[in-house]
DNA sequence: ACCAGGGTGATTGTCGCCAAAAACGTTGGC
DNA sequence: GCCAACGTTTTTGGCGACAATCACCCTGGT
């Protein structure tokens, strides 16, 4: 049985899945502003699956908290306001403690030369004054410390935290100055994994976060 | 338009709603089997609504983690491992942390007096020999710390992540001897909250999951 | 000129049907 | 007597169509 466009070219994947993925994507890329109605048929001819898919597609994003349905009103996307984007940093900040610990635990010398040179890379996007290049790094390096965790649980929380609030975190990296007080903050954190002392490692992940909800508090 | 059956007499909810909260009650009370095959088919006649909010419900508990869909192999109860479920727990124990922290800092007399009622019914049950009044009793108690604390993020998580381990926390609620040692690290949160102490109280809170952990792995 | 009411179009929610795939039982061969 | 291959039955997945609801506009009355 073959959707009416046969997708099939895209690779092996169903419409259902291939649905979600774009429209994950397009939330997280900002192309769907918060709020914004969604209209099915819309989706449709934009992805070029059938409706029942976008439907499924749709149903999986509300499960994620990205999108919310009112009755015969369909689908939005999520406003979080900030006191929510609060929440969920807070949530954040004792779960990435528990991957920076974990990691400290579980570090060997490949993941530690791997770190360090993270490190040295976000070290120097912040001397070159690259903001773009620095929020990129941060994102893999955290994604990196999630793999030598090995807690896949908590990593994925996160991962599902985080779509949530890329709007916010986006605002607030492009911020002047926040990428320098951050770089402390993450190096900090590397160095006590590295040296396997995973009660300092929580300590400088969860102060990290903190900073992050403070500056995000302030910029209101 | 109504269902075939019209279940409007059960209230105003509409069969999806139905059939994922009767599904979810059906999981954590046991009633199924983990790792048995749901057809589709059975549910329907059994909670009266059309295939359609059976198969809509199976999809909302796939996303919460309590089922897994095989293609064209339908949805099975998912069993997790012991490695999984102490992955949870660890999860837990930040979360509740949290919790307890918050819970601390925003506790009001009337809170308080709350918190003490339960820690002197724990202590009867504990008494009196009565593990199910404890066990429900311990509930009561974590989900009342979760309404002082006023994190409703944190208190989502949470429970999305208990229903998937009710098995495992029922075994090893029923295990002799668990509940005299449980209800000492009960009875420090509640101490902690109680006097305001944050720090105190997440600690305490962690020690007890800790506990918790470690008596779950040891009982294979 | 403005508000109320009704009607029309657009959009969502639900249902039934059909095809594909897997589980099952049966029969034939070795 | 046992195993394999085939056909049947059961179950799932997907698609189209219909019904219900909402948003918008248009008209008529005050």
């Amino acid at each position: 049985m073959r959707s009416v466009a046969d997708n099939s070219e895209v690779g092996g994947k169903d419409g259902k899945t291939l649905a979600s993925e774009r429209l994950r994507e397009a939330v997280i890329r900002g192309e769907v502003a918060p709020g914004q109605r969604l209209v099915e048929a819309e989706l449709v001819e934009r992805f070029r699956v059938t409706r029942s898919s976008v439907r499924a597609a749709i149903d999986e994003l509300v499960a994620e908290g990205l999108f919310e349905r009112v009755h015969h009103r369909g689908a939005r996307v999520r406003t979080v306001s900030l006191a929510q984007a609060v929440e969920i940093l807070e949530c954040r900040k004792v779960l990435e403690g528990l991957i920076a610990a974990k990691a400290a635990r579980r570090v060997s010398v490949t993941d530690a030369k791997r770190l360090r040179a993270y490190a040295d890379e976000l070290t120097a996007a912040v001397r070159d004054g690259e903001p773009l290049r620095y929020s990129s790094l941060n994102h893999e390096m955290h994604a990196a410390l999630r793999e030598i965790a090995g807690q896949s649980t908590a990593a994925e929380l996160i991962g599902r935290l985080n779509a949530q609030i890329v709007r916010h975190q986006f605002q607030l990296s492009l911020r002047p100055g926040r990428p320098q007080v951050s770089l402390g903050e993450h190096l900090a954190v590397v160095e006590a994994v590295i040296a396997g002392d995973a009660p300092a490692a929580e300590r400088a992940m969860r102060d990290h976060l903190d900073s992050v909800i403070a500056a995000l508090d302030s910029s209101g």
